[in-house]
DNA sequence: TGACAATAGTCCTAACTAGGACTATTGTCA
DNA sequence: TGACAATAGTCCTAGTTAGGACTATTGTCA
């Protein structure tokens, strides 16, 4: 190893994820949400609800983060928390009435927003970046499995 | 907008992401740094210091971020605040020693780490990524600018 | 030179973050 | 069935995070 040689890579991911993150969150916090607390609404919408471990392998939050981050969506009477009776140690997280109708006011829009940095790639460029991070995250998990 | 076609690209560049940083994290943390501190102390190291806003540009901190994290490292007496002659609204922030001595024995090791994961691809799929990924971030960056 | 904008950095607040300890519940298997 | 491992979720701690208010200093320009 002379001289690494993904350290440029390595730095534009992070710059580039950052840059995602911050033309992201100016908009939805400018709509009255955290990034957090939005992608948990954007994950439930248009389901039925699911259990907190399930929303935590979704939006790749880990589940410490989620009980606080749950507590305030229910607070804001966005969200609620429902007994599962078929396992007594899951709980299930749905939308309100409330949660439903901010997520279809909210979701389309921020999507148009995104659409409007991420239409700028050909389809083509998208489809060899997804699958070139993808096989990036795959040698990931087998260094770190070794 | 039938369906955008940017939404895999966009999990895909948060979960590669998150899994470079469990990957480096899990790795720093055993060394007895956070990530954030490891990152202070690699952008300083082989310098003579530099600016607190420097350091934010290179390590994407944000300032009032790096506040706490330098006087967590100057706690540990790793990092040292001197005053700038030139400009009475500057501090120069630099590794003391100490945290040379660090530096020189942790940086190697995390390199060698994080290349065990990045060595499994070809030098020309990184260059590939990183030119997509810095296309990305242009667009992001002209987006937001409109 | 004096008004004023720009910059550097600290401090504050609310929130997110990972990790681990802990409780309750469920599944497994001898 | 009883011991025991596995799982779901909460709670706690230390730390990071962004954003904005604030102070001090410097640069600009009429």
């Amino acid at each position: 190893m002379a001289s690494p040689n993904f350290l440029p890579l390595l730095r534009e991911l992070s710059r580039t994820y950052q840059a995602v993150e911050f033309y992201s969150s100016t908009h939805v916090r400018a709509l009255g949400l955290t990034p957090a607390q939005f992608d948990i609404v954007a994950t439930l919408g248009n389901t039925p609800g699911m259990t907190t471990s399930e929303l935590g392998e979704k939006t790749l939050i880990t589940k410490g983060t989620l009980t606080g981050v749950v507590d305030r969506l229910a607070g804001k009477k966005l969200v609620r928390r429902v007994a599962l009776p078929s396992d007594g140690r899951c709980q299930i997280v749905q939308l309100t009435a409330q949660g439903e109708k901010l997520f279809a006011q909210v979701f389309p829009v921020h999507l148009a927003h995104m659409e409007r940095a991420f239409g700028q790639l050909s389809q083509k460029e998208l489809n060899e970046m997804t699958d070139s991070l993808q096989r990036l995250r795959g040698a990931l998990v087998e260094a770190h499995s070794k």
